[in-house]
DNA sequence: TGATGAATTGCAGAGTTCTTCAATTGATCA
DNA sequence: TGATCAATTGAAGAACTCTGCAATTCATCA
């Protein structure tokens, strides 16, 4: 405990977020939900280009939330803990929850143009 | 239901947690997760630049995620709902715990590197 | 060994986000 | 009204991220 050089904790969860920021970076993270996969299925469950896929699994492993192992001349992934499928989980049900209020805010804001309109 | 121009469900996590992205915008939610503020109290709580928080504040507020009213000459803001102070909850938690193995990660690291410099 | 397939890395250009300065809006009060 | 404080907006440059191409690594197998 105690590094030379500690950083924020309010910075920490912020390089995390960010770094759970990209639709693909969220589709693997959901795929490896469902168990481990090899890169071959997560390039045509994702439909992306190979390079732009390996780049992608690159900022997850620097991470520390995935791990791949090589087997064979294939590379498979899985998520690096337990922990990492529960926070999949929470986010999941979070962002239902907010994107059923969002739904609520835009007929709220659908609502009052409309009375802006009529006035 | 059923907008014109869908966003599918993995991009809108994604621009959700780029939202959460930024250190500035991490230490506003936990504030306002202790009840509503004052710009000039956020201000000093930050201690950012005022037109650096107020853009940050503005990324905030276009996401929904929080609101703001204004009182004479000065600006409240609070979470724009209950789901978003338990998200900011959960989100603690979720990365208490990876933090938490990313240590021991670490550990398992700098354990390898020095028996890869043994032999 | 060389040819092939799987995955990664390096890199450049396009695009996005951050910060800061200056200008603006809104409210208060002498 | 004009002076002042609070907060926001606009805009420009620096910094960062993303994509896709080309080159590379690693393993397999004829």
């Amino acid at each position: 405990m105690g590094s030379a050089m500690a950083v924020p904790l309010y910075q920490a969860k912020a390089e995390f977020f960010r770094m759970l920021g990209h639709p693909v970076r969220i589709r693997v993270l959901e795929l490896l939900g469902e168990g481990p996969k090899q890169v071959r299925e997560l390039l045509t469950d994702t439909g992306v280009e190979a390079s732009s896929l390996s780049q992608q699994l690159a900022v997850l492993r620097r991470a520390g939330i995935v791990a791949s192992a090589r087997e064979g001349s294939t590379v498979t992934y899985a998520l690096a803990g337990p922990d990492v499928a529960d926070l999949m989980l929470a986010a999941r049900r979070i962002l239902t929850e907010m994107l059923a209020g969002q739904v609520e805010l835009l007929d709220e804001l659908r609502e009052s143009a409309v009375s802006r309109a009529r006035s």
